[in-house]
DNA sequence: GGCCGGGGCATTTTT
DNA sequence: TGCCCCGGCC
């Protein structure tokens, strides 16, 4: 236990040791923030605290995963696996799901992602024959988000003044029509957006004192990371959870609250101390990834910043060298600055392609250095853009996959009713529209019962709603008897989805169905991977409500590959790299044009550029253009305002540094990039030999055909039960019912 | 129902 | 400039 304590410095461990009311911790940028978190995790469960009376709260998958795996290697699996620690929106759709009828709704809701809310609010602009040039859809959903994350429902909007003057000011008085339409059509469909999940919650425990009651026993410590990136109803949730105990920790740094444009609220930290008064508060400042030069210009630039917690981040590591700073006459040139840089860099020192990452405040940019880096061979990577859940041909699949689960779900049967192409085109989907929305019913149920609701198309058009309503009805069907893995693979041939993707030849064509291919790997995966748990039933539903919460960047796995990584600063938050370009240094596109006069808003772009300095553990590079081509014209462009902020003694200014071109080889063009990621690990066979408890002992080494090699901890349970604990080497540690894992003995 | 072309437009996006 | 969306046409 004491070796256990001595991994933490000091501010670190009275952070782990203080349990006993609210805290506050404030994590300077690479402070160990994680560390913190999880080692109090590891150490109430070591001082016998049961794993499910603590909620750990991220704001990603990702983070929620990698903290209760280190866990898992501190404490066990098997403990760890009880843990309440997720997203905000996995655990209170858990809750919700529960809870369903409470609130009217069913325990098998689907969830809409953010293009299902504004392809329902676009309609719905379109049905009232609003100008869809005045109400944009992104601008309405981006209020009706808004107000959600503010706790305000419909009603309240409407009754709401700033909110209406704000709109009629803009001419845009009928959000609050669109907003409550919406809200309805949602509860019709059974469907939540991700907004939703949060807002349900909160009235959940709002309006039923006996459920509130039941979750603030339950967890009795409350974590949250992140904290300066919640809104107000994530806040606001705590505080009920809380409410009793007030054994709430919040880890944060509100020198790194980057997203208020999606609603977070950088209040909710700089106020937790007025929220909870007897609260303790920790600052964890000594930074363990960066040199002091990067330390101390970091510093030097959130300075200038009003708002802030007071703290002196500091570095114990060498000084290294100063942040350099290029300057090009054209973005073509800073492409080539930054592409000949790596390359120079990495040829003198040693550097792998893995260790540069270029940082950009807009995704229009990535262009240009994708071209650079192409011409001189650089691998790289880019992160953004079309997510695999997002691409159409998997939203189809899942659209099919939603609709078993829940057939109300509007946007799902829109998406579906007519693809593949079988003769109900949008005269038809009107009409199912306008009778739904008089009696407020479901599409589905429309289109259920034609006759009830005097639903007005020809004897043709009945007959192939008769048919599409019986091919759902078939897969509900197939629902109950099926796994999620099977139903999946009956969806795309019975709906003839196969074929269809199979006759297209095209490149375009044979990526879809890699797509739709991989999506029916990964059900496969999913139903195998539990029931070798242990589990039995592993439905259609286990796997939406586990994938809708689900980005692309939970799912990528080539981590290894050695490339040259290129994203928005904004999801660059949380990473770190031997060395950072921060690219487009100019006024008007950082800090974005869209701030200007807006002195909140250029805070937050401070705080971005703060965000992406301190990424970077040896080496910062600064660029900017004099001119760039941008919307369709060269335009004239001044070096940013952030250049000056950063103190001058930590600025290296290196003007115009040439490149000779002929000192590269002539460009060869690498495969294209997005070809590069798909290479899949080669893939040995290994032959499948089903095991029993009586081959294996505690040691051995095993190869499992997914998790690799591990070692036996632990053999439990007899024949049908028989349960092996191994440690694998690259997934920790999991429990395999032996009955239905793959894998071999390597070594007896 | 699918394809083509013109017009409008153009931050950031953990779920 | 390039993408996306819509409407018109076959």
């Amino acid at each position: 236990m004491e070796q256990f304590l001595q991994q933490l410095n000091i501010s670190q461990r009275e952070a782990v040791l203080y349990n006993d009311g609210p805290s506050l911790v404030i994590a300077g940028a690479g402070s160990g923030k994680t560390r913190v978190l999880t080692y109090k995790i590891a150490w109430l469960l070591k001082n016998g605290i049961a794993p499910y009376s603590i909620l750990a709260l991220t704001f990603t998958n990702k983070a929620a995963r990698e903290m209760k795996d280190r866990i898992a290697q501190m404490v066990g699996e098997t403990t760890a696996r009880y843990l309440w620690m997720g997203t905000f929106h996995s655990i209170f759709s858990r809750i919700l799901r529960r809870e369903a009828e409470k609130f009217g709704y069913r325990s098998d809701f689907t969830i809409y992602d953010s293009q299902d809310s504004k392809n329902l609010i676009k309609a719905i602009i379109k049905e009232k024959s609003l100008d869809d040039n005045t109400y944009k859809p992104s601008i309405v959903q981006a209020r009706i988000s808004r107000a959600k994350n503010a706790l305000i429902m419909p009603e309240m909007y409407a009754r709401d003044r700033e909110l209406i003057a704000d709109d009629r000011y803009h001419k845009r008085d009928r959000i609050c029509e669109i907003y409550s339409a919406y809200w309805q059509r949602c509860r019709t469909s059974g469907v939540m957006d991700f907004d939703d999940l949060l807002l349900y919650t909160y009235m959940l425990f709002k309006d039923n004192t006996d459920i509130v009651e039941r979750y603030r026993n339950q967890f009795r410590f409350v974590l949250v990371d992140e904290y300066q990136d919640t809104n107000p109803v994530q806040h606001e949730i705590v505080k009920q959870l809380a409410e009793e105990h007030h054994r709430v920790c919040v880890v944060g740094d509100d020198a790194q609250s980057i997203y208020s444009f999606r609603g977070a609220t950088i209040g909710n930290i700089l106020n937790f101390q007025k929220t909870y008064p007897e609260s303790k508060l920790f600052k964890l400042e000594q930074n363990y990834r960066s040199t002091k030069t990067i330390v101390n210009a970091a510093n030097s630039l959130i300075e200038k910043n009003k708002e802030q917690i007071p703290k002196v981040v500091f570095s114990e590591k060498e000084t290294g060298e100063k942040i350099k700073l290029i300057n090009a006459y054209s973005d073509y040139e800073e492409g080539y600055n930054v592409a000949a840089r790596i390359a120079e860099m990495r040829m003198l020192r040693q550097y792998e392609y893995k260790d540069f990452a270029i940082l950009y405040r807009t995704n229009a940019q990535s262009r240009i250095f994708e071209e650079a880096l192409r011409k001189i061979n650089i691998p790289y990577r880019i992160y953004g853009g079309l997510s695999f859940y997002q691409r159409k041909e998997v939203k189809d699949v899942i659209a099919y996959m939603r609709l078993v689960t829940n057939p109300n779900d509007e946007e799902a049967l829109k998406r579906i009713i007519n693809y593949p192409a079988r003769g109900i085109g949008n005269t038809t989907l009107g009409k199912i529209i306008s009778v739904a929305d008089t009696h407020r019913i479901s599409l589905w149920e429309a289109i259920s019962s034609p006759l009830d609701y005097n639903l007005n198309v020809n004897s043709g058009t009945a007959k192939k709603l008769e048919g599409f309503k019986g091919l759902i009805e078939s897969f509900i069907a197939a629902n109950s008897t099926h796994n999620a893995y099977e139903l999946g693979g009956e969806i795309i041939r019975q709906t003839g989805m196969f074929n269809e993707l199979h006759n297209d030849r095209t490149p375009e064509g044979l990526s879809r169905v890699q797509n739709v291919e991989e999506l029916i790997n990964s059900l496969n995966e999913f139903v195998s991977t539990r029931i070798e748990e242990g589990r039995e039933d592993v439905k259609t539903g286990d796997f939406l409500s586990e994938i809708s919460l689900m980005t692309d960047r939970d799912t990528d796995k080539d981590e290894n590959a050695s490339m040259v990584t290129m994203m928005t600063i904004h999801s660059a938050k949380g990473l770190e790299f031997k060395n950072i370009f921060v690219v487009g240094m100019e006024e008007d596109l950082f800090p974005s044009e869209m701030c200007k006069g807006n002195p909140k808003e250029i805070e937050e772009e401070r705080r971005l550029f703060y965000v992406a300095i301190t990424r970077a553990e040896e080496n910062v590079v600064l660029t900017y253009a004099k001119s760039r081509f941008r919307n369709g014209q060269w335009q004239m462009f001044t070096p940013s305002r952030f250049l000056k902020d950063i103190h001058p003694d930590y600025i290296h200014t290196s003007w115009k540094k040439t490149y000779k071109k002929t000192s590269y080889s002539e460009p060869e063009i690498l495969p294209n990039p997005q070809k590069l990621l798909r290479i899949e690990e080669e893939k040995t066979y290994h032959p499948v030999v089903r095991q029993t408890i009586g081959n294996l002992s505690v040691g051995i080494i095993i190869r499992h055909e997914r998790f690799g090699r591990g070692r036996i901890l632990e053999l439990t349970g007899e024949n049908e039960n028989a349960k092996a604990t191994v440690e694998f080497e690259s997934f920790g540690r999991k429990q395999l019912l032996l009955k239905f894992a793959k894998f071999e003995v390597v070594d007896g």
